[in-house]
Formats: structure tokens, C-alpha cells, sequence
RNA sequence: GCGGGGGUAGCAAAGCCUGGUCAAAUGCGCAGGACUUAAGAUCCUGUCACUUAGUGUGUUCAAGGGUUCAAAUCCCUUCCCCCGCACCA
């Protein structure tokens, strides 16, 4: 351990480079320089948001880090690159959290809160991120949540802003309302034995709904291209657009509309369920049932999930009948605990037959089951694929599924001819009811005579093929039934051609793997399962006048139908609820209502806002001090200048952020929520960071806001951000999440005080791409120190001069690609790259070659790198210098080629040399491949380009020059076929190769203490020059 | 149940979209060597297995199948892990 202990702190402090001294002092020079402030006077600006955080008084933990420094790598390389960047910082300071504090310390949530606030600066100047801290906004100021209630209003005004009845989390103990986090496995997080209940209280709401086409329309719009799938479509499911028809049924002569998506099923509708919650289930309720409703209604505990999820599906008769809007027929009506109050109507029609839950309700309760839609299997390869062209011969068929009187065994039989393998089973005779019909065929295709019992399982099914033997296509009505054998008792197999039949017995377990046909192979399952709704597309059956239209035809006919009758339309359903901003907590912006007695609620006029939260509350640990506070709710009515209250409710924290990104761009604006001009000059956002979990919240919430926003004509965007990206979570180093009960929480301060902030900056973003959720480790940074010292050093020992033409490749195709990395985030890459880029830098350079490495180091490493550039000689900041430029020119794939074929070099010597055990050599011949070989494996190139058969490779080859290496070609040629990574990707020539490595022989001879000698095999008389190939050379040590 | 993301060498993690240059970048760990009185640091080498005066062979990218001259990469099936949503009619 201490050895361990030692070594971070030597090499942590061994350049005598003190990493917390330069952190500081260029933290200070950039704030005095303003580095980071956003100008706003320039055409090319550029908007990098990351999502601001709730100042929790636990500080700034290594995800936060994690989090800002991918925004801040990308914020400089945007100021490198010459845009005019916004990169501002806030806190969303409204919350729980600060009001529990306040709570138990009988003190005030803003001291709480501002006290986080100051230490949350404190923390992130520390890690020095580019903000621009002229521009912070906090939401629990009056001059912000202002404009809170300012938007309160205007959706107020336009009907967006209403009031209703809804249930929340209430505890009887502390006699309030609890937030859902606050509720633990149904009890209060304070008493954990009282129960929560569940309690209607009237409730602020904003429409969401009215944008709900918007949003999810708005998630194929290309101003949206730019955002993960991921988060696209966890916002499509969460809106959940479904489209469907809407019924009107019949009960007691009144009008009860049901919403569906599946109208096909209509006919096999054999009851209602209505929510139990249903604000109208009361009218529904007969005499006779009403106690027995009572008594399933008092049942039902609460809505909190947990309870839902364990819930079966249950309810009760409520005595009255639906008239069936086609078949006239009279369905029951139930009242059940699984049917939604507020999506659709509360009321669905259920179709036990072809919905699983209606199904399983309905054998509960004895209601019958009526199939509607046949499974339909159509051939569509081979010999019987169903054909358009011919005649269709429509019949009814039964099958048996024949059972063993002793065994669990099956009867299949195989169809030699056809090679079909299926119960036993044929078509109906004039006068049999289908059960005889089964019986017959079966006693004559498999000859046992002694049935038990029969019975229907399964659906009816419809199979359509073809039949070759008859030239005509089938369609066929499948009924199946379950034959019980009694005995073994057997006659004659009558079957006409039973030569080609053959019957077996099979196991239950072999059975399906034996059947070969679709339609037996389901029917099969269907018994298996014991039976279960049929949920997919079919066929219509028993559907009246709409008898074998295919499903999704027949959703169109019915609505259809419907719509003629006047008792029918097609609408479109959303998931999305409206918004329920009430919250019946202090530490929140206050709702800007009234209410007066005569004139009931009053919205505050603009003029008299903000209503402000007043300082001198006192907490108890009951309810929101506000009800209480008589200075804050007393005022008077603006209308009738009668005595009035204030609305003490608070909005959701999730307003304040909902329009924040706006109020960075003209913060300090006290007439108005933000000056338009600015705002759409800088908006919407060009890169926004931060967590997926805020897809179905903030993110739908910001999408909302701006799309009002726009509608008050003071946006002319559409999304707030262009690009959106989702950063990982920073574990503990044990790969769990960070927590102070595992222990695992690491601490930005301490460990950049260890390691030095850049180096935890480089190791943060090189373990894994920053989307991905990545482990701490300690280790891992150590390797960034190391790296980091490495750059140090080498500018303490750099000789500025000439930069060779090798360097100068690799400096310009590493500028191309890091470029594009960055660009894309893929931050782990382009450290990669910088890494291997400064391990091949010489030690002669040009300096402006070196600044552009650099450079490129900047916005990872921006303290070491700063200081570094100043050391070279430069005033200015690398921050505000240009983001180096490539040019293609200098970029030289051959010289990359020929540095792959040097290392191999290296390592096939090393590879001999450890072979034949030698340390010491005297000499090593390197010797470089016979000319024609380079032309032949050009001239193979071509050839396998044309063609990759051998015969006329060979004979390509053969017809050139090559032939007077006729024998060695053939050799070769099989070889290089088979496994053609032989084939080297770029063909040089003998000369290029023998100079690379002549340019080389200094470093090998001084490498590997010893004479190096390059000869060319042509030249060359020792035996193993043979061996030579372009790219790899023969080598002979001595 | 629905939806999403994964499974790559001792570990972490690239590669997959756009198949060949992939026994697979890079970092960590581990082993050997150089330097050193020594340790640390640093540098070099190795790190799937076997084999050899050599650049070879075998078996690998969760498992199985398929497409292809060629598969970590494309298609199908199965298994496992993680994460969202959850009675949405």
C-alpha cells in the first residue's frame, strides 16, 4: 500500500510542474480576461446549454463533472474555431429538498438554498469551466420567477392554464399532500405506519394536450434530426398518438361513447367495462346492484402504482345493458378497477376472444367469449404458395387432435405425397355436424374406433393455398377438436390411398417440432396454451355483412358504417395527460391567482407581479406555511375591491426550467422575459447536454414552452435545441452508482488536488465514449498523468526547428481527425489520437507545427496546455488562438504505409532474435524483396480485382511478363488466394522500400547495437533472400 | 407484457452503420528487459494457444444457424445482462 501511496504522489509531483498553482492561475487570468464571455455582436454564434443543475446541499459530485466538462471541451473548441460562444450557467433552485432542510432546521429554504448556490460557483470556477457567470439566472429570484408567473398568465388568458379536480398523495398524519417521491411503498417517508390515501383536491393544469399533436408530429421534423432516437421515441411512447374509432353504445336509452383502436372486433363484443372511477357510474348502477358495486368500489384501495401493478382484474356487475350498436343485442355492463377514468372515454368495449385482459376477465366471470377475426395462414413459398391467377375452392375442414387413452401421446399423420405433416382431419359430409364429421375421419385415417370425448379447442382458423394436383387454390375453414381415445381398440385404416399415409404417435414435447404447416402448428398451441385471445390480424367471422373482409379492411368498413349511423368517428387518442402544476409546498413560484368570494378566481394583473414568497415564514412540519401566512394570502379582489386570498399553491419546479435557455440571452431584462430580437439570434440551442431521464419531463416540458412561446409571436423556432446530447453516468469505481452509504463517492476536488483537474479532465473522456456510462478508476487517471507529464517534458526538451516530412503528415491527418471526432463527441477517440499523435512527435519540430498539436490538446487539458503555451513564448491565449487547420497536401498515406511496414520490421527482428535466443547480434541483414515480385503482386491486384478465380488469375499472370516466373507464380498464387491479408494494401517499389529503410538504419543499428545492412535480393547472395515479399522483407542475423 | 440499450481478449473500452488491410486500436493490469547500489519514475518488449530462424498454423468477438470468394461487422433463432414505461382499450 505504501509503495502505492508513493508512486501517485511522485509522479503527480515529480516535473515540478504544480498542477493546482497553474489550474489557478489561468482559471484567474481567463475570468479577468473575460475569455468566456458571450459577445452577441457577431454573425457566427454558436449556443452549447448544459442542463443547470438543482444546488443540493451535498455540492458538486464527479457526474456533474463528467457532465460540464463535455460541454466545456466542446464550448472551447467552438471559441478556437472562431464562433461567438454562449456558454452559460444557472441553477434550477426551487425544490423539496431545501424545504425539507428548512423544515427540520425551522429555518428559511433560500438560506439553504443560496448557501448550496455559493458552493456550487465555488466548485465549478474550481474546475474551470468556461461559463460565462454574467449570465447566471436562479430560479428562486423574484426577478425570474417573475416571468414564471408572467407565462402563467398568458396561458391563463389563452385557456392553457386551468383548474380541476385531482387526485393527489395526501397524509392523514402530517395532514398534506406528498410528493410521489415521498411516498414509500405506499406509506409516508415520515410515518411509516400511516397509510397514504389518495385525495381529490382542485388542481392547476397546463394543456399540454393542445400541443400533444405538435410534439409527437414534431419528432419526424428535421429540426429535430440531430436528437437520439433513444429520446425520440421514449417521447413518442410517452405522447402515445394512437388512432381509433369512437362508438356511441346505447344504456338505459342514453348516449355512452367507448373509444377503440380495434373496430374490426365489433362483433364480438360481449360486455362494457366502465373506470370505477368513472365520474358518472352512479347513473349506470341499478338498485339491485348498487350494494354489491358499493361494496367492490370501497375495495379499491388507492392508485398508487405498487398497488396496480399486483392488481387483478376485477369488477362487478352494475345491472345495466348496452344495446350492441349492429346486432341489437343486449351486452352487460361492468364496473372494473382496470379500465383508465381519463384516457379515451373511461369506458372500453371488451372482446374477450381477441384482448387477453378481456379474456381473462371474462372467465373470471363467466361471460361468453365470441371469436370475430379467424387467424389466417396464407401459403406464400414453395409448390403451394397461394396463387392470384387461378380459381379458389372454398370448403370447411375439421381436424383432431387425437390423444393416446394411456399415454400423452398425439396422432399426426404424414402426408407422403405432399409431405405435409398434420393431425388427422378432412372436409364435411352433406348432413354431419362438424363433431361427427371429426369422428369419422378420424376413425378412418387412423382406425381407431373407441372415442371417449370430443371437444372444440382452438379458434376456427383460415388457411389459403395452393393445390397443385387439383390446379386450383383452397381456402379453407379450419375447426379443430380434441379426440380422447378410450381404448386401443383398431379397425381397418379406410382412408382410399392409404399407402401414402403414415400415422405415428408423439410425445407432446415432439409434436410441434413434427408439424410442418402453420395453421396445424397454431391450432396445436392454441390447445397447448389452454387457451388465450387471438390478438393479431385475420379474417372476419361471424360479422354479419362484413364476413371475410381482412382486419384492417374492416377497421375502414365498420367506422365506416358507423359514421353513417351517426354513432361513430374516427379519432385520434393521446397518453399524454395535461400537466398538473399545483404543488402544495412553499419553496416554488407562487401561483398568480385570486380568489374573491364574488368573483371567484382572479388572475393577478401584470403589473402587480411577481407575487413574491415572503422572507419571514414560519416552517412547522405540517403544512405550507403560506396557508397560514395572512400578510402573504390577504389582499383584495382586482375586480370588485373586495377581501380576498391568495392561491397558495406553488408550480412544479419543472416550470422555471421549462424556458430558462431563453433567459440566458438577456438575463438582466426587467420589462420583459427576454428581449425577441436577441433571443432568436441566439436560439434555439446549438448543442444542449445532459441526462436521458429528462426525456419524458424537462424535455417534452421545454418543447412545450417554446412551442407557446412561439405562439405568443415572440420565438420563431419551433424546438428549442437543435442537438441534443445524452451523456453517461459516472459510476463508482466498483461499477456501481456513486453513493455515500456503498462509499463509492469520489470527490472532484480531492482527486484533481491528486492528480491535477486536467488529467481528470483527459481521463474522464477517454475511458469511454461520453454517452456511455463509465466506471471511476484511479488507475486510469494515474495513466492520464502519466501522458500529461510525457507532453511536459517534451517541451522542456523540444528543439524548435525543421519538422520532418513524417511529422508533418501525421500532425495534418491527426488535425483532420480529431477535428471530426470532437465535432461528433467522440471525445474517447480523439484522445486516442492526440495520444498517439504526441508519442510519434521527433524531437525536432517546427514551433508552429507544435502549437498546432497543442492546439488540439486545448479544450481537454485547457490549464497545462495554457501554461505550456506560454512557456513556448506566446501572449495571447490558446484559447482564443484558431483551431488548427489541415491541409491535405502535407498528409501522406505512403508515409503512414511505410511506418506500419517499419514497425513490423522491428518486430519481426525482435521476433528472431527471441527465437534463436540471441541478445548480442553481430549483424542484421535486412533484405528487401526482388523486383518482380512488386510487379507481380501489382499485376495480381489488377487481376483479383477482375476476377477472383484462380484459373484465370493464373492465366492473366501467366500471359505477361511473369511467365518467366511461371513455377514461383504458382507457387505463390494459391497462397495469396486463400488468405488474402498477404496482399498488401499499398505496392511500392523495391527502391521506395530500401530507402525507408536506409533512412531508418540509424535508429535499428542504434536500437539494437549492431550492424544493420539493407541489400536488395536481386543483389543479395544469401539463401534466405527468397523469403523477401513486398512490405517484409527477408532478415538475417548474424 | 411493451419499448430501448448491451454481451469483444485478465479488466475497461474502440471496431459493427459503410464486410476484406482484424488475433482486433487505446488505456489499465500483468510479465520480461534497459537504466539504477536499490526502489520509484522513465524507456523498450511481450501479453488467445501452439509452433518455428522467423513473418506460420489453430481456435476466438454471448450461443447456434444462414448469406458471401470473405463475417466481430449483414440476416435469422436462442440465451444472458442493464435501463425506461407499465392495465392506454
Amino acid at each position: 500500500m505504501a509503495g502505492v501511496e508513493r508512486s501517485t504522489e511522485t509522479s503527480a509531483e515529480r516535473k515540478e510542474f504544480n498542477h493546482k498553482q497553474v489550474a489557478e492561475k489561468w482559471q484567474k487570468e481567463w475570468e479577468e480576461h473575460k475569455v468566456f464571455h458571450a459577445k452577441g455582436s457577431s454573425k457566427k454564434k454558436f449556443y452549447v446549454l448544459e442542463m443547470f443543475p438543482y444546488p443540493s446541499a451535498a455540492g458538486l459530485h464527479m457526474g456533474h463533472a463528467l457532465n460540464y466538462t463535455i460541454g466545456d471541451i466542446f464550448t472551447r473548441f467552438k471559441i478556437m474555431q472562431g464562433y461567438d460562444v454562449l456558454h452559460p450557467m444557472g441553477f434550477d433552485s426551487f425544490g423539496l429538498p431545501a424545504e425539507n432542510a428548512a423544515i427540520k432546521a425551522k429555518s428559511h429554504p433560500k438560506k439553504f438554498t443560496e448557501d448550496a448556490i455559493k458552493n456550487y460557483i465555488k466548485q465549478m470556477k474550481g474546475l474551470g469551466l468556461s461559463y460565462d457567470w454574467d449570465r447566471m439566472v436562479q430560479t428562486h429570484k423574484p426577478d425570474y420567477y417573475k416571468w414564471d408567473q408572467w407565462l402563467f398568465l398568458k396561458m391563463y388568458e389563452k385557456g392553457l392554464a386551468y383548474k380541476k379536480q385531482s387526485p393527489v398523495n395526501w397524509c392523514p398524519k402530517c395532514n398534506t399532500v406528498l410528493a410521489n417521491e415521498q411516498v414509500h411503498n405506499g406509506k409516508c417517508w415520515r410515518h411509516e405506519d400511516t397509510e397514504v390515501v389518495v385525495k381529490n383536491l382542485n388542481q392547476w393544469f397546463f394543456k399540454t394536450t393542445a400541443y400533444a399533436d405538435e410534439l409527437y408530429e414534431g419528432l419526424d421534423s428535421p429540426e429535430l434530426a440531430l436528437w437520439p432516437d433513444l429520446i425520440k421515441k421514449l417521447q413518442r411512447n410517452w405522447i402515445g398518438k394512437s388512432h381509433g374509432t369512437e362508438i356511441e353504445f346505447k344504456i338505459n336509452g342514453e348516449s355512452w361513447k367507448i373509444f377503440t383502436t380495434r373496430p374490426d372486433t365489433l362483433f364480438g363484443v360481449t360486455f362494457l367495462v366502465v373506470s370505477a372511477q368513472h365520474p358518472r357510474l352512479n347513473e349506470l348502477v341499478t338498485k339491485e346492484q348498487k350494494a354489491a358495486v358499493d361494496k367492490f368500489i370501497d375495495g379499491l384501495h388507492s392508485t398508487k402504482q405498487e398497488d396496480i401493478d399486483q392488481m387483478e382484474k376485477e369488477g362487478v356487475f352494475t345491472g345495466s345493458y348496452a344495446i350492441h350498436p349492429f346486432t341489437k343485442e343486449k351486452v352487460p355492463v361492468y364496473a372494473g378497477n382496470f379500465v383508465l377514468a381519463d384516457y379515451g372515454s373511461g369506458m372500453v368495449m371488451a372482446v374477450p376472444a381477441h384482448d387477453q385482459r378481456d379474456f381473462e376477465f371474462a372467465k373470471k366471470y363467466d361471460i361468453p367469449i365470441k371469436q370475430v377475426i379467424a387467424p389466417t395462414f396464407i401459403t406464400d413459398k414453395g409448390p403451394y404458395a397461394f396463387r392470384e391467377d387461378k380459381k379458389t375452392g372454398e370448403r370447411v375442414t375439421v381436424f383432431g387432435i387425437v390423444k393416446h387413452w394411456k399415454d400423452d401421446k398425439y396422432y399426426c399423420i404424414t402426408w407422403k405425397k405432399f409431405n405435409w405433416h398434420t393431425f388427422a382431419g378432412g372436409g364435411i359430409e352433406e348432413g354431419e355436424t362438424p363433431e361427427q364429421a371429426v369422428i369419422r375421419e378420424v376413425k378412418e385415417e387412423t382406425g381407431y374406433l373407441d372415442v371417449k370425448s370430443v371437444r372444440e379447442v382452438s379458434f376456427e382458423v383460415f388457411s389459403k393455398f395452393f393445390a397443385p394436383h387439383k390446379d386450383v387454390n383452397r381456402a379453407t375453414c379450419q375447426k379443430t377438436f380434441l379426440v380422447e381415445l378410450a381404448s386401443e381398440k383398431r379397425g381397418k385404416i379406410s382412408e382410399e390411398p392409404n399407402h401414402e399415409q403414415e400415422g405415428l404417435w408423439l410425445d407432446k414435447k415432439d409434436v410441434d417440432k413434427y408439424l410442418n404447416i402453420d395453421c396445424q402448428n397454431f391450432v396445436w398451441k392454441s390447445y397447448l396454451s389452454g387457451g388465450c385471445a387471438f390478438t393479431d390480424y385475420g379474417t372476419l367471422i361471424n360479422s354479419g355483412k362484413f364476413d371475410g373482409l381482412a382486419s384492417v379492411d374492416a377497421k375502414e368498413k365498420i367506422t365506416q358504417e358507423l359514421l353513417k349511423m351517426g354513432i361513430g368517428r374516427k379519432i385520434t387518442n393521446f397518453r399524454l395527460r395535461d400537466w398538473l402544476i399545483s404543488r402544495q409546498r412553499f419553496w416554488g413560484t407562487p401561483i398568480p391567482i385570486i380568489y374573491c368570494d364574488k368573483c371567484g378566481a382572479v388572475p393577478v394583473p401584470e403589473k402587480d407581479l411577481p407575487v413574491e414568497l415572503p422572507d419571514n415564514v414560519i416552517f412547522s412540519d405540517v403544512k405550507n406555511p403560506l396557508i397560514d401566512h395572512a400578510p402573504f394570502t390577504n389582499t383584495t379582489c382586482q375586480k370588485c375591491n373586495g377581501p380576498a386570498t391568495r392561491e397558495t399553491d406553488t408550480m412544479d419546479t419543472f416550470v422555471n426550467s421549462s424556458w430558462y435557455y431563453l433567459r440566458y440571452t438577456d438575463p438582466k431584462n426587467e420589462d420583459k422575459i427576454f428581449d425577441e430580437k436577441i433571443a432568436n439570434e441566439w436560439c434555439p440551442v446549438d448543442f444542449y447536454i445532459g441526462g436521458k431521464e429528462h426525456a419524458c419531463m424537462h424535455l417534452i416540458y421545454i418543447r412545450f414552452y417554446t412551442k407557446f412561446l412561439r405562439d405568443l409571436g415572440l420565438l420563431k423556432f419551433n424546438e428549442p435545441a437543435i442537438r441534443l446530447f445524452n451523456q453517461g453516468m459516472l459510476q463508482g469505481p466498483d461499477g456501481e452508482k456513486m453513493s455515500k452509504s456503498k462509499g463509492n463517492v469520489v470527490v472532484p476536488e480531492v482527486v484533481s488536488e491528486k492528480y491535477g483537474l486536467d488529467a481528470v479532465r483527459l481521463f474522464l473522456v477517454s475511458v469511454a465514449s461520453p454517452d456511455k456510462d463509465i466506471n471511476w478508476s484511479d488507475k486510469g487517471v494515474e495513466g492520464s498523468v502519466r501522458f500529461l507529464n510525457k507532453v511536459i517534458s517534451y517541451v522542456e526538451n523540444v528543439k524548435f526547428g525543421e519538422t520532418s516530412k513524417r511529422s508533418k503528415s501525421k500532425i495534418h491527418s491527426a488535425i483532420k481527425e480529431i477535428t471530426a471526432d470532437i465535432e461528433s463527441l467522440n471525445y474517447n477517440i480523439a484522445t486516442i489520437k492526440i495520444r498517439e499523435l504526441f508519442d510519434s512527435l521527433e524531437q525536432e519540430i517546427s514551433k508552429e507545427d507544435f502549437e498546432m498539436c497543442l492546439k488540439l490538446l486545448a479544450p481537454i487539458c485547457p490549464h497545462i496546455v495554457e501554461e505550456l503555451w506560454e512557456k513556448i513564448g506566446n501572449k495571447k491565449f490558446i484559447v482564443q488562438s484558431h483551431w488548427p487547420k489541415y491541409d491535405e497536401k502535407f498528409i501522406d498515406s505512403k508515409i503512414d504505409y511505410l511506418d506500419k511496414q517499419y514497425e513490423s520490421l522491428r518486430s519481426d527482428i525482435f521476433d528472431v532474435l527471441k527465437l534463436i535466443n540471441m541478445t548480442n547480434p553481430a549483424e542484421i541483414k535486412i533484405i528487401i524483396s526482388q523486383d518482380w515480385k512488386y510487379h507481380f503482386v501489382k499485376e495480381f491486384k489488377v487481376a483479383f480485382a477482375e476476377s477472383k478465380d484462380f484459373k484465370s488469375i493464373s492465366a492473366k499472370l501467366l500471359a505477361s511478363d511473369m511467365k518467366k516466373y511461371g513455377q514461383e507464380v504458382m507457387k505463390l498464387l494459391p497462397g495469396m488466394l486463400k488468405d488474402q491479408s498477404k496482399i498488401p494494401e499499398i505496392v511500392l517499389s523495391a527502391k521506395e522500400e530500401k530507402d525507408n529503410i536506409d533512412e531508418r538504419g540509424v535508429e535499428l543499428a542504434k536500437e539494437f547495437d549492431c550492424a544493420i545492412i539493407v541489400e536488395e535480393a536481386d543483389h543479395s547472395t544469401e539463401p534466405k533472400a527468397k523469403n523477401a515479399w513486398p512490405g517484409k522483407p527477408a532478415i538475417v542475423v548474424k
